[in-house]
DNA sequence: ACAGCCATGTAACTTGTTACATGATTTT
DNA sequence: AAAATCATGTAACAAGTTACATGGCTGT
């Protein structure tokens, strides 16, 4: 849901046109996740039928023009208010839980792996500062799951009989 | 693609049936994100459909038995091994890089928003860990993006003119 | 009988994403 | 003319997700 409410962010800002929509993600998240042309306009298309944006004619030069409703502005305004969830399945973090069940592996090469992965850089200092943040949090956090005891076992003990199960 | 892979590596431990896969999953993850059956039985269809596990007959109870394949027992080493990449487009990321553009937004609100969020707990270690780490590296990330300037502009000075542009 | 879990599936939908087609325009 | 960009779109697919239908079985 990022890219959909961050180019409706920036149709708030004014009516647009898909190819300029797309230049003008590119330059304020710094280049750091080039968009497809052809997701801009899948994504205006699908707005459009959420009732979030509107075609508003042609301007001067011909370029399809796209403006916001108001449905759209207030979705914007909420996106921007909203607090992000954290992510609902977070990979590593997934990875590793799984891991840490499986005898035959070892999460020291997972965590291992995932350390020596390099600290990227950026322009945008927003996006540089999270980069760092992540990095160091990651490093930190791995840190403490190395720590840990494995908790290797296999399939459930006991295969669930089926119905009801007694109660307690 | 972290679902259809921790359920990959679970079966790589030996058969399973799908709502015994989701059991496991749910239990190996101390139910942090729990799984809909559903989705079990539409990821094992695309697994087998992309060669990496088998329909193995049926188990004394008459369940649907699946068994990984060579190939998927490879995807799940290699799933294991390989680092997760810094996720593609971070919404949080995302939202103050945009927000920091717009004029008209306050990315303070949305500091103080996303600070707010409540620390979960998770009876899984490896989870609990990730939680902590996560809500700590965000508030320290969090009070450097919000020492950082502003830097709102509007829709970008002159619109680019067609045709190819001159060369410096 | 009924509640409630076990178990298997399907249909429908979402966003994200890419590859491709098409053509206008403009510089080299 | 060729190359490169501007510009608009379409077709197709991925994974994730939910709601629903359909039974069987079992304890109360």
């Amino acid at each position: 849901m990022s890219v959909r409410h961050s180019l409706l962010a920036i149709l708030d800002q004014g009516p647009c046109y898909g190819y300029q929509l797309r230049q003008e993600f590119n330059r304020r998240t710094g280049d750091a996740w080039p968009l497809n042309v052809g997701q801009v306009y899948t994504t205006l298309d699908r707005l459009e039928r959420d009732g979030l944006v509107t075609q508003a004619g042609a301007d001067a030069e011909g370029h399809v023009v796209y403006a916001i409703t108001p449905a759209g502005s207030a979705a914007a305004r909420e996106w921007l208010a909203a607090p992000v969830a954290r992510a609902d399945r977070d990979e590593l973090a997934m990875k590793l839980a799984i891991a840490s069940t499986l005898p035959g592996v070892d999460p020291t090469a997972i965590i291992t792996a995932q350390r020596s992965l390099a600290l990227a850089t950026a322009e945008n200092p927003v996006i540089a500062a999270w980069l760092v943040a992540v990095a160091e949090a990651e490093a930190k956090w791995l840190d403490v799951v190395a720590t840990l005891e494995r908790r290797p076992y296999g399939l459930a003990g006991d295969a669930p009989k089926r119905g009801r199960p007694a109660r307690l």
